[in-house]
RNA sequence: GCCAAGGUGGCAGAGUCCGGCCGAACGCAGCGGCCUGCAGAGCCGCCCACCGCCGGUUCAAAUCCGGCCCUUGGCUCCA
């Protein structure tokens, strides 16, 4: 089965073809770098890193462009905030090295080009004139807005009438528009204070000296910025040419944002913009969504401190890219059991594989195709259309398939070494695919850590030999407060560190 | 109001496109057994679902068609 996806645009679940039968043109639609990094975004980073990543699996080549929005009002309005920055710049320059660390956190694999706006501004001038002179846009006291009606297809993404979004327009709003549904390419001048008011914190530099910061930059209309919108068509056709093959982005970006690319870029070019459109749907907390205006969300390096990165990638993943995710106490903390599952039975396997019990003639059919069928029932979910959820059942049946093979395998007849190596290997590639890495603590620290609680144990072997289990045991609790995790088994006491400490 | 997504066990969440293997996956919680000094982990087994409601099509429907109810999201900055 070849993968399929879920295109926005047709409402419908399509083979998967490129233009180009080896490479992919990936463009996500990236941050407006004016807040910090919430788990709403990891999990659309996610999804996107892990449709990257089975690409790649599938043996395609991507070409993976991510964006980053540094040119807002947003951005102005946190200015003078504590230690964001003294200048519209300044303060997306400190958010774009924190969105980094935290991508990097979150084992996401890098973009060809993060392209940013305000890098991009002459080629947005040049979009610009070119829909104003095939007759799309028009220019009004400085500023150019795009019209419209002169777009047959406008509405086809988010599957609206034109009549009905133009009702929906504040007539009074922009008087220099034709259409109330019209939107801006150029906007004259720099930001005012209003629009900085809106979206003002507390601390943040008063509204009149942040606007002095705003970039501003020269074009045929006079003194001006970018709108909103035109960014992405400029970058995205900038460094993957005028059509892309998958265009992913937050499901509530699908209008006016991604309504309007299209129509300003195929505008502008008389090509398909984009020939998939995935969109990655919401977190819901109890009964709202999570974001950034409402305020309800957890930052993405809160998360990673507290879940560590495999218990975090294991949640996001734990639905489908395109359901909403329920975000609670609960559903992380499952998501944590699965994620110990996985690795407990990993590091079962590997103690396994190097120990004296294993036999090279030794062979569990069960456990072998246990694991060849997770690996087809894992393909299976991917390819229909990157069904992480799936996916995760058939890694979590490999652990189960390993934990029974341990089980039920006695010393005299010996541990099947193929079978469990080929069990571990598929963890492996696998999990990788859905960025979880087995690669335990390896560093100085985890192997001071764990001389130390080697240690104590020995001690605890003493007082449970000499039949002090009430010592034993206390000794036991204290180190599960601190995270680890001890077992008595028939070959001794075995220990796990608390995980998200790598 | 318009557009979109969704309503499946105690929770969470697949399956719905391509009707039958679904008396409904995986996991969590709960119960019983094995193992254990105890606990945990693990294994085995069990419990809990007339798949929102009503009607239709069919030999056969969670899955297709029609109607209704409810929830969430978009329509304003937002992944």
């Amino acid at each position: 089965m070849t993968l399929h996806v879920t295109n926005t645009l047709t409402g419908e679940k399509e083979p998967f073809e490129p233009q180009d039968p080896e490479n992919v043109l990936l463009y996500y639609c990236g941050l407006t770098v004016s807040d910090p990094p919430h788990l709403g975004h990891a999990r659309s980073w996610v999804h996107v890193d892990v449709m990257h990543r089975w690409l790649e699996h599938i043996g395609y080549d991507v070409r993976h462009v991510e964006n980053f929005t540094d040119i807002n009002e947003k951005i102005v309005a946190r200015v003078g905030e504590d230690e964001l920055g003294e200048d519209e710049a300044d303060v997306a320059e400190t958010y774009i090295e924190r969105t980094l660390a935290d991508m990097r956190s979150l084992n996401l694999l890098r973009a060809e080009v993060y392209p940013r706006v305000s890098e991009h501004v002459p080629e947005i001038v040049d979009l610009v004139e070119t829909l104003m002179e095939k007759g799309y846009a028009y220019e009004s006291n400085g500023s150019v807005y795009f019209d419209v009606t002169e777009f047959d297809e406008y509405g086809a993404l988010s599957n609206q009438d034109l009549e009905e979004i133009e009702s929906q327009g504040d007539p009074d709003e922009r008087s220099e528009k034709h259409n109330p549904a019209d939107f801006a390419l150029w906007k004259a001048d720099g930001v005012g204070p209003d629009a900085v008011e809106e979206h003002r914190h507390e601390g943040a530099a008063p509204a009149e000296e942040s606007c002095e910061t705003a970039l501003t930059w020269d074009s045929p209309w006079g003194e001006g910025r970018p709108g909103w919108h035109i960014e992405c068509s400029a970058m995205s056709m900038t460094h993957l040419g005028e059509t892309l093959d998958l265009h992913v982005g937050g499901r509530d970006l699908v209008f006016p944002h991604h309504e309007n690319e299209i129509a300003q870029s195929e505008a502008a070019t008389d090509q398909r913009f984009a020939k998939y459109w995935l969109h990655c749907e919401l977190f819901q907390m109890d009964d709202e969504k999570m974001s950034s205006s409402l305020g309800n969300f957890v930052t993405v390096d809160q998360a990673v401190d507290q879940w560590g990165t495999n218990v975090l990638r294991t949640f996001l993943t734990a639905g489908a890219y395109n359901n909403v995710q329920l975000y609670s106490d609960e559903t992380i903390a499952e998501a944590e059991e699965r994620w110990d599952r996985l690795e407990r039975a990993y590091e079962a396997a590997v103690d396994a594989v190097d120990s004296p019990e294993m036999s090279a003639k030794a062979a569990d059919d069960d456990l072998r195709e246990a694991v060849s069928d997770a690996r087809e029932e894992f393909t299976a979910a991917m390819n229909d259309d990157f069904n992480t959820r799936e996916a995760q059942s058939a890694l979590l049946s490999v652990a189960t398939a390993i934990n029974r093979h341990l089980e039920e395998t006695d010393a005299s007849e010996g541990y099947d070494y193929r079978g469990l190596r080929r069990a571990i290997e598929t963890l492996e590639e696998l999990g990788d695919v859905l960025g979880l890495s087995f690669e335990g603590d390896t560093d100085g620290t985890a192997t001071l850590a764990g001389d130390v609680v080697e240690l104590v144990l020995d001690v605890r072997e003493h007082e449970r030999e000499a039949g002090d289990y009430e010592r034993a045991d206390e000794l036991r609790d204290e180190l599960e407060a601190l995270g680890i995790e001890v077992q008595d088994t028939d070959e001794g006491p075995t220990y796990r560190l608390p995980s998200g400490d790598e």
